[in-house]
DNA sequence: GCCAACGTTGGC
DNA sequence: GCCAACGTTGGC
């Protein structure tokens, strides 16, 4: 089993949104970014656990965690023309993009905020993507040890 | 294939 | 709101 980490701003969409979720799951979608795109689409298993991340906000960090529970299949919101992450160049019969469910696991006890996570930049979270210089990645692995080590933050 | 222009991300 | 980082686009 992996461990990944996927960003999202609080005020689109938060952990507490991804609980009151019908199912407590939704289709995360509107990666339009290849890289994040290949890790959805060939990283992400099914049982896989993901750190929330909050970015653009008052606090960002790691707010809660969540499970892969459809693997990646083509998002349909590129289709769209009236969706905000639509892209002409792909299309129902060769998507580009592609979504995974996810399903809410549980809230941190505390928000572990990306300053915090940053004191161990170069130590404990050496080569974690998140504290990479200017990592603009929405979704990005998180290694064994690295996932064992936030958590013993909490 | 180069690279300037442009748009987006996201911390601060 | 600013701005650095950086991915994408498109002219040449």
């Amino acid at each position: 089993m992996s461990h990944w980490l996927i960003k999202s701003e609080p005020d689109v969409f938060s952990i507490d949104d991804l609980k009151k979720s019908p199912g407590r799951k939704t289709h995360w979608d509107g990666v339009r970014n290849y890289q994040a795109r290949n890790f959805m689409r060939d990283g992400m298993k099914k049982g896989d656990l993901v750190f929330f991340y909050h970015s653009n906000c008052d606090t960002p960090g790691i707010a809660g965690i969540a499970k892969i529970v459809k693997e990646g299949y083509p998002d349909h919101t590129a289709f769209d023309p009236e969706d905000k992450h639509y892209d002409p160049s792909s299309t129902p019969g060769n998507p580009r993009w592609c979504m995974v469910d996810v399903k809410f696991e549980r809230k941190l006890k505390r928000v572990i905020s990306l300053a915090e996570l940053k004191t161990f930049a170069d130590s404990k979270l050496r080569e974690f993507a998140l504290l990479r210089r200017g990592n603009r990645l929405s979704v990005m692995p998180v290694s064994e040890t690295h996932w064992r080590f936030i958590l013993k933050l909490e």
